[in-house]
DNA sequence: CGGAATTTCGTAAACGTTTACGAGATCAGG
DNA sequence: CCTGATCTCGTAAACGTTTACGAAATTCCG
């Protein structure tokens, strides 16, 4: 079933055909309206091959994941989420999500230049950044639309957005160090994944800035999993001058983290205090003493990511140049119970304080809300 | 750059450079090396559209998940992992894998024609199916090669997978009947998601063989998330005569589940019986008792579908009919310290019962291991 | 050395669209 | 009725490949 066969079937040409059903004027209204009509009854769509081998674009825009980095990086619904508001926009310019899975045993180097060069999409998201991406620096030579979810020090000048990692420390550190925490660790990602070393430097200037140094053996690196965030657990016990306080950077680590200390009889909140993210909506609700978290409107954030692709796609299109876009994305903060005033005795022995004290909720945010986009949209 | 401009540079023709990188046999090694080379040097890859115009054929397999029933239905680790044992299947063969996300506002049905009536791709594999799906009407009739991971009752002959939920409810009812349960609830997804349906009516079964009867209002049906989970929990307690045990046939509800138990003081195990699922590896690690729960190999389930799907694609290339392929995939139960021996007053009431009895592992197999693929691959 | 067999390559058609171009039909206005 | 404008449509080229076909060059073998 082709466009001839349509055509032949209707007794018209298949230029009109084709006029027709890409909504041009030259076509009558009688005839559009047969056309459409017999394409919708036949089951005919144009071939996808064939247009945008004469259009010269696919219609398709790419967002591209990595295994090994993907359970890694974050867990359960967060992807799925962001594809939401991606979509939602995209669609509406009849555009296409199409994701792409870069396997365990791929390169996403030779992964993403195969996508680019078989010509498979018209713009390109790029997720889970390291501090040298390699993928940024060819995307911005081939002169592709993309964007990359996460900052790198690859490339010059290009569109990213990233999760406000600084906001996370800078409130992280001040909620803790007003309780009276002076000896706080960080709970970050193994491996060369770039929000890693963000946050752990943002968090070394937000002490810095209060007169504290972050010791190099508090930096503890750990693959983010629920095993990963165990093991920062039983390091954090192991240490000779235990830590008050601990900051994860993810999900997983908190969650982790949470199980060595109850099997430890470390109460937290109470013995130790732990800010932890909530990067998906449904997580921290099981966790007691409830988390002190940061969470945030990730469909939002894929809106944003949709807007602009539509932004470059359409200006490349024109042949115009618009500016590219660097968004920092807000996170907010839910104090929990988790942090609590520090114990006197900080040596680290078990000691019990009041388990209400500080535990009255408050809610602040990272960064001023997106003008961009509409309110937040809580889920499920 | 296309394949004329590197002809042009090479001063050979374009078929030659064609057969030189398809592989044919009919160019001789010297001038196959030069246009490998060339091609590398210059970033030369053939346009797909252009390709598969011409061949008919895309080289693509589409995974198509469903947004709304997808937080609902499993998370996203779920299939991340079943992607990966598909990637690397399909690798081998030289096809891609694509995911196509079927977002919140649009209907699976036209989705997939959309894909299907296009022309993006040569397999699908169709997850997430309901009782009656009408995909899979819609895919048979097209002659598409396709597989269905999860049953449906639409449908005549095709191949799907699914697990073995069977399995699942008898060793379920089994195991907690023999610690002397009989009034059981039964926790499962809301909504025409098929494996919920499939799930409760071998649970009934299961119960009937021991002269059990499943009532109506143990059969609890929640969004399948923590907080359908935690509604789990509230309706189970609510009830004038509580059960003392539960089965929940997904992760997030046995967490929410768990966590709901806690707050109202319900130690599970002691005072009700728990079994879950832990479809993804890490996830169960954290619930304290050790949940008594299913889990499963989702790589090599993966790596079926890979495999099965090759088959299906090689077979309709060479015009020959193959047999359609239908597998039960096992899980193995991990029994925990949330099941325990029924409280002699059976009424709910909390009563202390040896935590140590019925903890002693074990360790059992819903189905026989799958003969087609290799040994379990243990994942973080 | 001559013919056949083999190797290597160029030519051109085909895949299913979109669209520039131009032609016929219709219409309005004088 | 004539001219030009407008509306509607058919024709054909083009997008970048792959591949059937045949031709030229080389090798083989008696």
């Amino acid at each position: 079933m082709n466009i001839h066969d349509l055509a032949k079937h209707l007794n018209i040409s298949i230029g009109t055909v084709s006029r027709a059903l890409n909504g041009r004027a030259d076509v009558s209204e009688e005839t559009r309206k047969r056309v459409l009509e017999a394409a919708k009854r036949l089951g005919y769509s144009p071939n996808q091959s064939g247009r945008s081998l004469r259009r010269g674009s696919t219609g398709m825009v790419g967002f591209m994941v990595i295994a090994n980095r993907s359970r890694a990086v974050r867990g359960e619904a967060f992807f799925m989420t962001v594809f939401d508001g991606v979509q939602s926009v995209l669609a509406k310019e009849n555009l296409d999500l199409v994701i792409y899975y870069c396997g365990d045993g791929q390169s996403p180097e030779t992964y993403v230049q195969r996508i680019v060069e078989r010509g498979l999409v018209d713009g390109l998201i790029v997720s889970q950044t390291t501090r040298v991406d390699h993928r940024i620096d060819y995307l911005i030579q081939q002169n592709l639309p993309f964007i990359a979810f996460g900052r790198s020090q690859s490339g010059g000048d290009h569109s990213w957005i990233d999760l406000d990692f600084e906001g996370v420390a800078e409130q992280s550190i001040d909620l803790l160090t007003r309780l009276g925490h002076r000896r706080i660790a960080v709970a970050t990602p193994a491996g060369d994944v770039n929000y890693g070393f963000v946050y752990t430097e943002a968090c070394r200037a937000a002490l810095k800035r209060r007169g504290l140094e972050l010791d190099d053996d508090l930096v503890i690196r750990e693959a983010i999993s629920e095993a990963g965030g165990y093991r920062v657990g039983e390091r954090l016990l192991a240490m000779k001058q235990r830590p008050t306080g601990v900051v994860a950077v993810e999900n997983s680590l908190a969650i982790g983290l949470y199980s060595k200390l109850k099997d430890a009889g470390v109460a937290p909140g109470r013995d130790i205090s732990v800010v932890g993210f909530d990067e998906t909506p449904t997580f921290g609700l099981f966790l007691q003493p409830p988390l002190t978290r940061f969470r945030l409107e990730l469909v939002d954030l894929g809106r944003w990511l949709g807007t602009h692709m539509v932004e470059l796609i359409e200006a490349k299109r024109a042949g115009k140049t618009i500016p590219f876009a660097q968004k920092v994305w807000p996170l907010e903060l839910v104090v929990g119970a988790s942090t609590m005033p520090v114990s006197p005795a900080a040596d680290g022995a078990p000691e019990v304080v009041s388990a209400e004290a500080g535990a009255k909720r408050r809610v602040s945010r990272t960064a001023r809300t997106s003008s961009l986009l509409a309110g937040s949209t809580a889920r499920d």
